[in-house]
RNA sequence: GGGCGCGUAGCUCAGUGGGAGAGCACCUCGUUGACAUCGAGGGGGUCGCUGGUUCAAUCCCAGCCGCGCCCACCA
């Protein structure tokens, strides 16, 4: 074997191997009924995979080998994701940065074509990073949420949510991204504080009406006394004003009480044609926010919105699909017009109302910023800007000058902070105040998010989550760590409709068809009797009939079935698009029925959603579905509970009526070493496929699973964290490397043998020294300890502990076999006893072979060559059976072992401490012992001597004059070092010691005298304390005896 | 505003109602037949502060200080 593993060389062609010989393949390997299925979270075909990537499959990785060879029947279901607007954005820069034609310029065929040759590149590095990593994924099951099967189970769970009335098409407000120009849901806002402005404008009254507007303190006191033609409200987005649909004050609210029900004027547009709006009361206002008076903009801004629905005020759209002003419709004056008529009482549906475009002729196309700016301008060119008293403390003044504006269409006042620049206000200027507002932005495109009136299809989540939110709080699905539980409640109790539909090119296109609409023509009657009302297909109409299928051909049928009632002989024809429909609706005068099918594609977590099923087959009733469902574990970020867990949680139990999985385990954060987010900005990003690279891909997997732990929710990698895991990879190789060299060779033919109690398959692997059989003490012991270190890292692992898994195999491999173990086989291996040389041989290759069997989910290349190398085996080491946790420890034999280490290592400490050569070899001479740990200093001199470098062990009846003195509870080893001591800094050594042991002593003494503890302590914990203090107590007799030998000498 | 979490050695962090731990860094010694990606030894912490519960608190509870994350409609 070469000096070290070479994991550049052999990480690929041990993963080769792997994949050739199938290891990988569901239930590969099954010794036992259970099944243990993991489905991957799907990458997004957008790039490569990051460090949280890694960790997260690292983890994967862990549960799913430790599975296998426990015996389960495992299933590790890989795939990616098509991550709709992500992927979309990211062929669209490209498009753009290579300056390709745009994605409108292409149409939608050829953009969707060129997205499929990204997804193929995408997940072509994706997968190989994956494998790089060591994760053994079925790759024979690899899916993709736009696959041909996947997207069929996509369409049958919306057409059967919507038939079953949980999917329904609605004009709501919802948040549009004027970039991507689509609908995105709540989740995909960021809400983020930045510095806005708040402007104070006059709305005039009617026909210049009057009113007294008294302002009263807290004791009812008049602060203000005036009289008003107009109502002051505060805004800080000016450029709505131009869609109010009323100024709401609170009803309690005395100041406005003389005004409620009067209109009053919006001062934006041409002066004669200005809208007048209803001053109305509601209970949203806050009578001690700004004037205590809000304009209502149904449209745009979703707390209006919820007035304008309970006041029945009019919403009206003011932008494009762009964020820019309307720049359709009729004439400003015209549809303003037919705006005021809804005011003054003209019945008018929303889809009427959403034709008229109220924005004066002079704003329209304008970006919805610079309108802010116009609207800003022309009031205060009006003198309609509200000025308020010199002293108002919290106003910033404008001083003569304009604002800068930021691209986001921000004001910024340069000089507004600057206390100088209030100085010699001027208070004709128009109040602006300085404030931060929470201004919502898409998560994708970083651009302001505009709420608007749009139809859009939509899922009743609230339904769905109610048994969503049941299965975790019963225990059914278990989150860890258990604090996410409450995040997960929150949002699912108060869950809002989710809007599905996004008007992009890339997804799954939503399943529904479009037929011209139908009106009432007559009513004949319609009674008591219940007699239908007359009814014929209205081509001209904008309204529409929607046929929900899961293909084109049923949607006809289903569309010829309805209009049939409206005559018979009529043409039926699938369109491409809405325009191409109506059209032909016209031109064909009412012969043809045109339907044509919904544009809009599926929010990307809808199909997400149904991941842990429609992987496994459904809704074909495969095996696997039968088989691997419910799966067990999910590994994925506590960032996406919402897009994507709770809505797994939702969509498995209505459709597969059983929770997606038993247990949802939240991965940590990467960050850097310094704790900052990688990111592309801070350079500070560290590519999994370099580090693997360079440290291997068990040093890398090592690092992040030593420090996933469930309490911490960062994890910060490094370098240096991947260089511990590398060393921890050397020690190992060397440890085994010492093994092969002393012939110590597990044979072969134990991976079907060696589960169960393993006795027998251990006696055919390692000849009859079967663990229990041994003679040795240092191999009974280490067959303990081998013992101790599977039950730790089973129920680490069991319990998703993963550091704690990892420092178990840590600590036994290299504290416990190599520091310990290899040192005491030495004399063994070396002796002359051919019977202790070939049980040690076996026992040290079992315990070598244990070790790497628990090391191998974390550390799979180096366990599986050393496992190769160290004896010709036929299975993998992947497949090898995981030990069972009930190998025999042998008590007298751990105590003896204790014993042995703990003289070695208080001779080494006192060697160190009086500067003895590490050449030196010097005497030892036990005193103070019972006989059997005369017994045991015999048994185990050769080792004390080789460990602790000693010419000579002995026993004596009293230590010889001018010796160091170690105490132990058992005995005290004394090491003549006439030559070396020096009396005076060895008498304090032991006074230092006697000390320490006395304050112990007391400590323990108080306790045991306190009645309290005595009576109320638990019988154990009270057996323990005195158990330590005779320790504590006989340590102390033999330093004391040791101080007073050493005064006798001086 | 609501929710969650963190504060333990120089650094990064485990951990526990009953003897304060690891890795890294640091200091001393060492090339002894697995390993210098190593070995041996060592220094270093009133477990954020203040109270409470308890026979016993670093751990449980309350408050405070400092820090982080998530959710949220105050115009």
């Amino acid at each position: 074997m070469d000096k070290n593993f070479d994991a550049k060389a052999a990480e690929p062609r041990i993963y080769a191997k792997w994949e050739e010989d199938g290891c990988f393949k569901a239930g590969v390997g099954a010794r036992r009924p259970e099944t243990f299925c993991i489905v991957i979270p799907p990458p997004n075909v957008t790039g490569s995979l990051h460090m949280g990537h890694a960790l997260n499959n690292t983890l994967q990785d862990i549960l799913i080998r430790f599975k296998r060879m426990q015996g389960f029947d495992t299933l590790w279901q890989p795939g990616t994701d098509h991550a709709g607007i992500a992927t979309q954005m990211v062929v669209e820069r490209e498009l753009m940065e290579t300056q390709q034609p745009s994605r409108r310029e292409m149409g939608r065929e050829k953009f969707v074509d060129r997205v499929w040759e990204q997804k193929e590149k995408s997940e072509g590095t994706i997968l190989g990073q994956l494998k790089h990593l060591g994760a053994s994924c079925d790759w024979s099951r690899n899916e993709f949420t736009m696959s041909e099967g996947l997207s069929a189970a996509v369409l049958k769970v919306f057409v059967d949510l919507y038939n079953q009335g949980l999917i329904y098409k609605s004009k709501r407000l919802v948040n549009w991204d004027p970039k991507f120009e689509t609908a995105i849901s709540d989740l995909e806002v960021e809400n983020t504080e930045v510095d806005g402005h708040m402007w104070h404008f006059k709305y005039p009254l009617q026909d210049g009406a009057t009113y007294e507007y008294v302002e009263k303190d807290e004791d009812g006191n008049v602060t203000l006394r005036e009289t008003r033609d107009y109502i002051s409200i505060a805004t800080t987005r000016p450029e709505t004003m131009l869609g109010d649909g009323a100024v709401a004050v609170h009803p309690s609210d005395e100041r406005y009480a003389p005004i409620v029900g009067k209109l009053c004027e919006i001062p934006v547009g041409p002066k004669e044609h200005r809208r007048l709006i209803p001053i109305i009361t509601d209970d949203y206002p806050d009578p001690d926010f700004g004037s205590g008076a809000v304009k209502i903009t149904g449209a745009h801004d979703f707390n209006d919105y919820a007035v304008a629905q309970r006041g029945n005020i009019p919403m009206y759209r003011l932008m494009d699909t762009k964020g820019h002003m309307r720049d359709d419709g009729a004439p400003y004056v015209e549809d303003a017009a037919k705006a005021q008529s809804i005011i003054d009482g003209a019945e008018m549906t929303v889809n009427e109302i959403d034709l008229i475009n109220i924005v004066p002729d002079d704003l329209r196309g304008l970006d919805r910023f610079e309108a802010r700016k116009h609207v800003i301008d022309q009031i205060t060119a009006e003198g309609l800007a509200v000025t308020v008293p010199a002293d108002h403390p919290d106003v910033a003044w404008m001083k003569g000058q304009a604002p800068e504006w930021d691209n986001l269409g921000r004001a910024r006042f340069p000089e507004i902070d600057d206390d100088e620049s209030r100085v010699g206000l001027n208070p004709t200027l128009p109040l602006v105040e300085s404030k931060k507002i929470m201004q919502p932005f898409g998560d994708r495109s970083k651009v302001v998010i505009e709420p608007m009136l749009t139809d859009q299809w939509f899922v009743d989540a609230k339904t769905l989550a109610a048994p969503a939110l049941k299965a975790v709080q019963d225990g059914t699905t278990k989150l860890i760590p258990e604090n996410a539980d409450k995040t997960y409640y929150n949002w699912l109790e108060d869950i809002q409709p989710w809007c599905i539909s996004r008007q992009l090119w890339w997804g799954h296109q939503i399943p529904v068809w479009y037929g011209p609409g139908v009106k009432k023509v007559a009513d004949s009657g319609a009674g008591i009797m219940g007699k239908d009302p007359i009814h014929e297909v209205d081509y001209a109409s904008d309204k529409l009939v929607s046929f929900c299928a899961a293909n084109e051909a049923d949607a006809l049928a289903e569309a010829m079935t309805y209009y049939r009632q409206f005559g018979e002989g009529l043409d039926y024809e699938v369109c491409e698009d809405a325009r191409e429909a109506f059209k032909r609706n016209d031109d064909e005068d009412g012969e043809c029925i045109a339907i044509f099918r919904d544009p809009d594609v599926l929010d990307t977590w809808f199909s997400s959603a149904l991941w842990p099923f429609s992987t496994l087959g459904w809704p074909d009733k495969t095996l696997e579905l039968d088989r691997y469902y419910k799966t067990d574990v999910l590994i994925t970020g506590l960032d996406i509970i919402f897009f994507w867990v709770a809505r797994m949680m939702m969509q498995g139990i209505h459709f597969m009526e059983e929770v997606p999985f038993h247990t949802v385990y939240f991965n940590s954060i990467v960050v850097d070493k310094n704790g900052k987010k990688m990111s592309k900005s801070l350079g500070n990003i560290i590519d999994p496929l370099i580090m693997i690279d360079e440290f291997g891909a068990d040093a890398t997997r090592y690092a992040l699973a030593s420090q996933e732990a469930q309490n911490r929710r960062l994890l910060r990698m490094s370098n240096q964290a991947a260089e511990g895991g590398q060393r921890f990879g050397t020690k190992l190789w060397n440890a085994a490397r010492f093994a092969e060299i002393n012939e110590c060779y597990g044979d072969s033919a134990s991976a079907q043998m060696a589960h169960g109690s393993g006795t027998d398959g251990i006696r055919m692997a390692y000849g009859w020294h079967t663990p229990g059989s041994q003679r040795q003490t240092v191999n009974k012991w280490i067959v303990g300890e081998t013992g101790r270190a599977v039950v730790r890292v089973t129920n680490a692992l069991e319990e998703h502990k993963f550091n704690e898994a990892c420092s178990a195999i840590y600590d036994h491999v290299w504290k416990v076999f190599c520091d310990w173990y290899v040192e005491f086989s030495k004399p063994l291996l070396t002796g002359e006893d051919p019977d202790a040389k070939a049980e040690t041989r076996a026992t040290m290759a079992w315990a070598l072979d244990q070790c790497l069997i628990l090391l191998h989910p974390i550390m799979p290349f180096i366990t599986e060559e050393l496992w190769q190398n160290l004896a010709s085996r036929k299975n993998a080491l992947m497949l090898e059976a995981w030990p069972s946790d009930d190998i025999p420890a042998d008590a007298a034999a751990d105590a003896e072992m204790d014993w042995v280490i703990r003289v070695i290592d208080g001779i080494r400490s006192v060697r160190a401490e009086m500067n003895v050569p590490a050449a030196a070899k010097i005497e030892m001479v036990l005193t103070g012992y019972a006989p059997e740990i005369g017994e045991r200093l015999l048994r185990n001199s050769q080792l004390i001597q080789r460990l602790a470098r000693l010419s000579e062990v002995a026993v004596a009846e009293e230590a010889p004059e001018g010796c160091v003195t170690i105490a132990l509870t058992e005995c005290a080893v004394n090491l003549p070092l006439k030559d070396v001591i020096d009396i005076g800094a060895e008498s304090a050594r032991l006074k230092k010691a006697f000390e320490k042991v006395g304050k112990e002593i007391m400590g323990l003494e108080k306790k045991l005298s306190n009645q309290g503890f005595l009576a109320k302590a638990p019988e154990e914990v009270v057996e323990e304390q005195r158990d330590r203090l005779n320790s504590a107590q006989s340590e102390a007799a033999k330093l004391n005896a040791a101080v007073e030998r050493l005064a006798a000498m001086g």
